[in-house]
DNA sequence: TGTACATCAGTGAACGCGCGTTCACTGATGTAC
DNA sequence: TGTACATCAGTGAACGCGCGTTCACTGATGTAC
């Protein structure tokens, strides 16, 4: 770490990823070129192909960033509620890393580092999920318990950053995912899917 | 309608949204070019902005498609369960809609026919939704089950599409999708966010 | 039934732009002796 | 403490490519009379 001005820049890898990330959060990944990431970094046309190779090799290091960013964030969470929150939290706050992770195509995603950097953050998922117990009707067991949070969470992180959600979801979206994550624990279907009342519950005495 | 190989095409409009939807499969919807689809549909390079005028006019008027189409398929569904079955199997086999849909910054999204086949398209999950009698512990009213029910199917239909599920869910989307939606009405979490063991329901005596 | 004209759909040549990639280079840093 | 050399990071000119956009055009279709 020499922090130099000079001809060398002393962290050029890093510089380009963080600037990778805005210029995804304002454009999208498909539309980064390795050319302005080098002006964003103020170093020549050139440069980023020392560190990444080309764009694959970057969106591939920004995956693998994400992937453990991810898994930091989840273990803050104290139960699996507030990992689901986390979850969306991660996906707001970092979301061009969130957006990346995602698209496969975008990246090398068969790369070992990716390959075990995502099941270090599954493995934290996995691992709440499974002090659960069985819910009622609960066809799949721990696998199913899993599939279902992660596709609430992930689909109101998504929901959420596309602009998509009603204004009256506010703008806190840790508060927001709150209500909606506690949604998948409370409420009830018959085995044909349709609506029935709601058995008695032990925080709503008949 | 003419049908006619000549110096018209006929009907190139249609013809050059078919193409957009395969290409944006192919590739997404950000390295789109109205010069590939103009290739793909037989038609000279500056055709496609006659119909269009640019990208995201194109873009825009496949959005306003999807709408419509994912309306239509939502009202096939004759429960709850089934219509986010059927959200999830839109999002698979019309996954270039579907992509386009929910990326309000690659096309006008505030075009009047946009605003009105979204609405449209929101009425029929809502509708649904009413009839749901409220859950133990249910912050957030039938506006809270709407977003849950929303974000699940969403969620699973995203990552489904981005192959991020494990192998063990199978190939089977509709199927799969179904055992995740009974996971938002079967069970139970504490006001902490714990788990905690299941109430009776009427389906598993004591 | 025929003619004249307006309108519309699609053409093709031309342009300028930003991109990725290549390559011989140069400046800085670290290490061997 | 000094010198020589290897290695590495970043440079800048050059190239070819696909893109969007413009514009004068031409072929086909529909309509008025």
């Amino acid at each position: 770490m020499t922090g130099a001005r000079g001809y060398h820049h002393g962290d050029l890898r890093r510089a380009l990823l963080a600037a990778a990330a805005v210029a995804i959060e304002e454009s999208g990944p498909a539309a980064l070129s390795l050319r302005d990431l080098a002006r964003r970094a103020g170093v020549s046309h050139a440069a980023p192909a020392h560190h990444f190779g080309d764009k694959s090799g970057l969106l591939t290091a920004l995956a693998v960033e994400g992937f453990d960013l991810l898994a930091a964030a989840l273990r803050t969470g104290d139960s699996l509620l507030e990992m689901g929150v986390a979850y969306v939290d991660f996906a707001v706050r970092r979301r061009a890393h969130f957006e990346v992770m995602y698209r496969p195509d975008l990246y090398r995603a068969d790369a070992p580092e990716v390959v075990a950097a995502r099941k270090r953050s599954r493995a934290v998922l996995r691992s709440a999920v499974a002090d659960l117990p069985p819910g009622p009707g609960a066809v799949g067991g721990a696998a199913g318990d899993a599939l279902a949070a992660w596709s609430i969470v992930h689909g109101f992180a998504t929901l959420w950053n596309a602009g998509a959600l009603p204004d009256e979801t506010g703008d806190d979206p840790r508060e927001a995912a709150r209500v909606v994550i506690r949604r998948l624990f409370g409420a009830r279907v018959d085995a044909q899917g349709r609506a029935v009342p709601p058995a008695r519950s032990p925080r709503t005495p008949a």
